[in-house]
This record gives C-alpha cells, structure tokens and sequence, in this order.
DNA sequence: TAATTAACGAACGATACCGTATACTAATAG
DNA sequence: CTATTAGTATACGGTATCGTTCGTTAATTA
C-alpha cells in the first residue's frame, strides 16, 4: 500500500505565513480591545491579507480566537520549562529570588496585564480551553514553585506542611495589590522598577515564617 | 432678593428614576460583556425606557459608564466605611480575621470578578477616574488594614517597619492565585467556600513573620 | 499546456448600531 | 385652557460589520 499522506496536494500550495500573520494580528487587537469590538475586516487589514483569505484560513473570528489561544499556550508552556528545573545548587533564597524575579517580570508585563484585563472574561466563556490555560499557567506555575520549597523542606531549610498552599503565599506575597493597580493603568512604572523590593520582601516575610532555622527578622 | 432655586420649573418634570435604571441596567450589562459591545438600545430596553429618553438623560455611552462608575464609587465608599474603625478591643488575630473575611468575601463575589474582568481596562482609559477608583478601593483597603497593622504595632503585638507593604503582604497572603482562578472562571465555588481556611492561613504566616511575641508556627 | 487551488480586490445583501428627528401622549406651571 | 417639558414609539440617514460571491491573477501539479 502507498503511504498515505504523501501526495502534495494540487494547485497553488497555502501560504502558511498568511495564518500566522492572522494569529499575530488578532491576538494583538483583541488583547487591546477585546474579542468582540473587533471586526474580522480590521484583523485582515492588519495582517495584510484579504477578508476572503481569512475566511479560507479560519471559520469565524472565534475560530481564530481559540486558535490564537492554544498558540499562546504552547509559547507559555516552553516558557515554563525555564523555570521548572532549577538544577544550580544555589542558596535557597537566591533560587526563590530567581524564580520571583522572572515570575513577577512576566506577570507585570503588558501583554500579561492586558491578557488578564481583556481576554480572561472571553476565556472563561470557552470552558475546556480556560481550564487547560489555567493548569498551564498558574497552576503549573505554583507546582513549579511548590516543587522548588518541597525539595527545600526535604533538605531540611523549611518546614512545609502544605507546599501548594505554601507558594499561593509566596506567590501572595510578591503580588501584594499590584495588579489592581496595573489592570487600573496606575502608577505602572514604579510598579515594575519594584519588582526586586517585592521579590525580596516577600521571600523575608516566607522564610520568616516557613524557614526551619528561624533566622532573624527585619535584617 | 428672592432666594434663587426656588422656582420650580415649568412642564412635566422629569423622572429621577429612571436616569436609575438606566445606570443599574448599563452597569449590570457593561459587567457581562464590557462597554463597546453593548448597544444603546439595548441599554434602554433593559431598563424599560426609550432609546431617545436614554439621550435626554445621557450625552452618550461613555457618559452613562463615567456616571455609574461614580456612583459605584460612593458605594464602594460606603462600603469602605464598614471595615475602617474597628473599635472592638478584640484580640488583634481575630480583628484580622474580620477583616479578611470581609474583604475576600467582597473581592471573591461575582460582580467584584466581573468588574475586573470587564472593566479595569475601559476604566484604565479614563485616567484621572480610575486614580480615584483605586484611591478609593484598594489603596483604602490597603489603608484601612495598614492602620490597624499600626496600631497592632503600637500595642506591641507586632514588629512592622513599613506597614503599607506590611498590609500589601498580609492582603497578598489571603488572595494567593485565586483571582486567576475566579477572572477564568475556574473552580469558583471551592475558591469561595475557602475563604476562611485562607483567612486563617494567612494570618498565620503573617503573624509568625511580623508577630513580635515568636509564637510557634504551625499549631 | 491544462487543471487546480490560493489569494486579492471589490462588491453584495443583511443586519446592527449611532445619534437625531417627527408625531404623539402625559404631566406640570401659570 | 395654554405653554412647556418628559417620555414613547417609530423612523431616518449614515456607517460598520458579517459572511459570501465574483472576476482576476499567481503558483503549483499533472
């Protein structure tokens, strides 16, 4: 039997770019509008491509929508392959600095700010697809954190009963109020330069109170 | 001299309630699906009103969402005066547990999560307006929790160099990651019904970071 | 070369929205 | 009663959007 799947098809191929210029584009307009104030012909325009073509390339705009989602997912799970396995045999403060620093960089960022603000109220309509962005996000990224303070209970420098509820409070901590303040647009800038204060701070509070050999407080 | 705004003016007065309904119905809309995509019209039938009526009460849309916001702010305020003053000499844990359990119940409900869901980004480009919303909510939160951190550290209960950051800790200690789970619809009802649990857990961690009489961490 | 598919530009009908206007009824002051 | 204003119902012109279609050119297979 012929192998299946190698005949090329006939007649002009499909320009693969054109799709990825329409994921590119949309994503960028919804995550400063929204999904739904946003017309198909203005995705088009911006991709530099006809409306037709976009038609051939996806069913409607929330075809595009949830395409452009798993997309963004894939580029978050092989962001968060960087920061599971942390295999420097590194001070536990410095590996948790590390962490928090490139967590609260992400999470600070505007395409980040501007995904929770515009789109996680369009996400949590499509219900399988929020619930899969969540396990990869935040959820991955807690079990990531948890995975760092087990080890660091196991080699005695904390003592954790609950490691998932510990890095919700770790995670807690470098947050403060912050994203009230960003999804608001206030005071951004400053927000951002804080990020090593907050890192640092909230890892003094976590050790203060999760640290097996009770170090002094207020250094 | 006659006192002026006396007279009544002539013709059929106009009725104040329903100026009401429109904002209760704009509010409640632009909270499911955000302003830009909901329509005048359909503003108006919800609150039972002509569409002309709308533009005799309302220069436009963005008047009718800058007024509701205002009102939502005299509410907030209100609602601010509720957790401010805490008089009761109660022990300072249990204060705080108050506290807690008042703000994530607000913050966990559903027209809290929609808000931010739908309209941190609209109100993030009316810039002086949403200043003044984060003034008056979080920032007043923040606050209000910040003052009894004082005086919590008056009493000598507590050792806080920088309470604001202190409060941010504490507040960032309740939330965890929930709101990603809430903005995304995720598990909602198991994240509201641990309100408690996180409260407590969270004044735990706290006070064995900032309590200033030691006391032993995990009861 | 012929057949086939991609993509473009342009236009289509249908629908929706905006802000205004018209004709009418209801309520209030003088 | 008369004048005046609020409010309803309806319609309007203008614009925007949706999803499709048509005619054409470009790229590829057979």
């Amino acid at each position: 039997m012929k192998s299946t799947r190698q005949r090329r098809p006939v007649g002009r191929p499909s320009d693969p770019t054109l799709a990825t210029n329409l994921l590119d584009a949309g994503w960028q307009m919804f995550l400063e509008r929204g999904v739904e104030p946003v017309a198909v012909e203005a995705i088009a325009a911006r991709a530099g491509v006809s409306k037709a073509t976009f038609y051939k390339h996806f069913s409607d705009k929330t075809a595009l929508f949830e395409a452009a989602v798993l997309r963004e997912m894939e580029r978050i799970e092989a962001a968060q392959q960087l920061t599971a396995p942390d295999d420097t045999r590194a001070d536990l403060a410095d590996r948790l600095r590390r962490f928090g620093i490139g967590l609260m960089s992400f999470l600070f960022s505007q395409s980040a700010v501007d995904f929770y603000n515009a789109l996680s109220a369009e996400l949590a309509r499509h219900n399988t697809l929020a619930r899969r962005f969540f396990d990869l996000g935040p959820g991955r990224t807690r079990a990531n954190l948890a995975g760092i303070l087990i080890e660091a209970a196991r080699d005695g420098e904390l003592v954790i009963s609950d490691p998932e509820e510990a890095a919700e409070h770790l995670i807690g901590l470098w947050q403060g109020i912050s994203q009230y303040q960003l999804s608001l647009g206030i005071s951004v800038n400053s927000v951002r330069a804080s990020i090593p204060k907050r890192v640092d701070a909230g890892i003094r509070v976590f050790l203060a109170a999760y640290g097996a050999n009770k170090p002094n407080r207020h250094s």
